[in-house]
RNA sequence: CGGGGCGUAGCUCAGCCUGGUAGAGCACCUGCUUUGGGAGCAGGGGGUCGGGAGUUCGAGUCCCCCCGCCCCGACCA
């Protein structure tokens, strides 16, 4: 397969220099100053930059998120917590430090995590000689953890919360920041410290245990595809792979424009790991005692980077319209006239309008820009930002009863923007239709990207050939591989550390083996005994 | 933490080799002109040139140390 035509739109000829992306011929303009195929890396960063989703803070690592940013997440957060509650979850909220002594309890997760935590050790500073210093008299006796995650702390309630079967299960989940001391930090993907959500299960046996980690892997898999638009590839990560402390670990797995993978979401099958750590038990009804069984899972502000990586194009973000804080942004063209009152009168009721009807299960977000700049910037500023739907209306529009619009998910035909009119009436009455069509547009066009870049492939040789051959360089990140679907008769211990760095040499990880799995599996491509399973090959951020 | 690259205006960068007191385009502000589309002209605001210490009469430019960012590696949601 030629890789090098599938994610982007055909080579620009129109070659955009960063001095001047602004100048030269109008029918060249990019509302960027890079481009995905110039250097995804680079891209990446001006779309969060120029759609003013965050930025870089004075704290390494951290990032501001923004009010676009921020909102994107607010609408994601809301929808997924629809989901988590109706599947029987309750929000709680847990304490941002974990005593040292709670994350030694589980041999395996200290080991995990060890390497990036934070720890608060003092509770007071003193000034000696007009200088802030860690006051030695204010040492805590024993140091605490910034939360890495929460296993332990919510185990530790846990242990208590429970007694007998009749509490079972018990399903909680808490909406929180987490701090992981990364060495290397993305804004979105990794940062120092993140937003997330951590559900946190007990069970009274291993069956329902384990149906519910699938449960909740299903409820990111169906949320991602329908809220996020973006196609994802539900399955279990191999044994190197797993959650530390967990004994099954399951992912959904995105592609990004450049072909690597994006985890973008767990599920964690803990078995009694952690309920034998924390003394998690139940009385059974037999009257004896058992141990929990439990589950974690969680998504983070990373899908906020996923979005971004699986639906922006050259110009700037494209926002699905379900987790868009604006959906239809309606832009005057006030020229400092008499007749700007009108115009602006018309699209405020225009706006009026559009917020009375009900897209995607919420009312529309519609939106008048009224701020007094040009009306040209206004309008490439929401194009950067990914908003679904941008209206352009002036004393034209507003006399005849029409509007003029732009779809951000086909905004070109080529190099010029696509611009339709239409009347007042028929877009109000077809608006919820359009935004809907959006949301379908662009998960189809990921979807189609996804499907047609996962290469079934035979042998090691081959897979050395497919993501070998261009390495050397690939500086910017530009060759596009996309993922490879391979038998493997799933090895463990040493025998998976083997593979594993047969893959490493290729820059390669496995992802997960997809929950759909054919009928028969070929030999395996790394022992060439009969394979067990197939599974996902693929860089991955 | 190792290897490489880079930090000059909000953004993209020039100036550094050959030291002489800070620039361009876009963005921003004011005025005029223009008006179905990232407009034109004129004027203007904005930079302790990442930070510190040195060499020098003089440092964005040379030397040393530190910090941060980006890419690759190790680690990872």
């Amino acid at each position: 397969m030629v890789a090098a035509n599938l994610p982007f739109n055909p080579p620009v000829a129109h070659v955009i220099t960063p001095a001047s992306h602004f100048s030269g011929s109008p029918m060249s303009k990019r509302a960027l100053p890079v481009t995905r195929a110039e250097n995804f890396p680079e891209w990446y960063q001006a779309v969060v930059r120029d759609a003013d989703m965050a930025e870089a803070s004075p704290v390494r690592g951290c990032m501001v998120i923004k009010p676009w940013g921020y909102g994107v997440w607010e609408l994601l957060q809301r929808q997924l917590d629809d989901r988590i509650k109706e599947t029987g979850h309750e929000n709680c909220y847990f304490p941002l430090f974990i005593p040292k002594s709670f994350i030694a309890k589980e041999a395996e997760h200290v080991e995990g995590f060890a390497k990036e935590m934070a720890v608060v050790t003092h509770h007071r500073l003193k000034n000696v000689d007009g200088k802030l210093e860690l006051d030695p008299d204010a040492e805590l006796e024993e140091p605490l953890i910034v939360r890495p995650t929460s296993e332990t702390i919510i185990g530790d309630a846990f242990s208590r919360w429970v007694r007998s079967y009749r509490d079972l299960p018990l399903l909680i989940n808490q909406w929180a920041n987490v701090v992981r001391w990364e060495m290397r930090t993305r804004l979105f993907l990794r940062t120092a410290e993140f937003l997330w959500q951590e559900g946190h299960t007990a069970h009274a046996d291993e069956a329902e245990a384990r149906e519910h980690t699938l449960r909740m892997l299903e409820v990111y898999r169906e949320f991602a595809e329908t809220v996020l638009a973006m196609p994802v590839i539900a399955g279990e990560k191999p044994e190197n792979e797993r959650f530390p402390g967990a004994d099954n670990t399951y992912s959904i797995e995105a592609m990004m424009q450049d072909g690597k993978a994006l985890q973008a979401g767990t599920s964690h099958y803990l078995g009694t790991h952690f309920s034998k750590a924390q003394d998690i038990r139940y009385q059974n009804r037999e009257g004896g005692e058992s141990y929990c069984h439990t589950t974690s899972w969680g998504v983070s502000t990373r899908m906020i980077g996923g979005v971004i990586m699986t639906h922006g194009d050259d110009d700037g973000l494209r926002l699905p319209p379900a987790i868009a804080p604006r959906q239809i942004v309606i832009v005057p063209m006030l020229r400092d006239k008499p007749e700007d009152a009108e115009v602006l009168a018309y699209c405020e009721a225009l706006q009026k309008e559009l917020s009375k009807r009900v897209a995607l299960g919420a009312p529309v977000r519609a939106f008048v820009d009224k701020k007094a700049t040009k009306s040209a910037d206004k309008r490439w500023n929401w194009v950067r930002r990914g908003a679904p739907v941008i209206l352009e209306i002036g004393p034209r529009d507003a006399a005849g009863g029409q509007v003029t619009f732009m779809r951000r998910d086909h905004l070109r035909d080529g190099d010029k923007i696509i611009s339709t009119a239409s009347s007042r009436e028929a877009f109000i009455a077809s608006a919820a239709a359009l935004l809907e069509e959006i949301q379908a547009s662009l998960f189809a066009e990921a979807k189609l990207r996804l499907d047609e870049a996962i290469t079934p492939i035979a042998s090691f040789a081959d897979l050395e050939a497919f993501f070998g051959a261009a390495a050397e360089d690939d500086e910017a990140g530009v060759a596009f591989k996309g993922w490879a679907r391979v038998a493997w008769s799933k090895p463990t211990g040493e025998a998976l550390e083997t593979v594993a760095t047969r893959l490493k040499a290729l820059k390669l990880t496995i992802r997960n083996a997809p929950m759909a799995q054919p009928a028969s599996v070929g030999a395996c491509i790394f022992t060439g005994a009969p394979g067990v399973e197939e599974v996902l090959i693929a860089r991955a951020y």
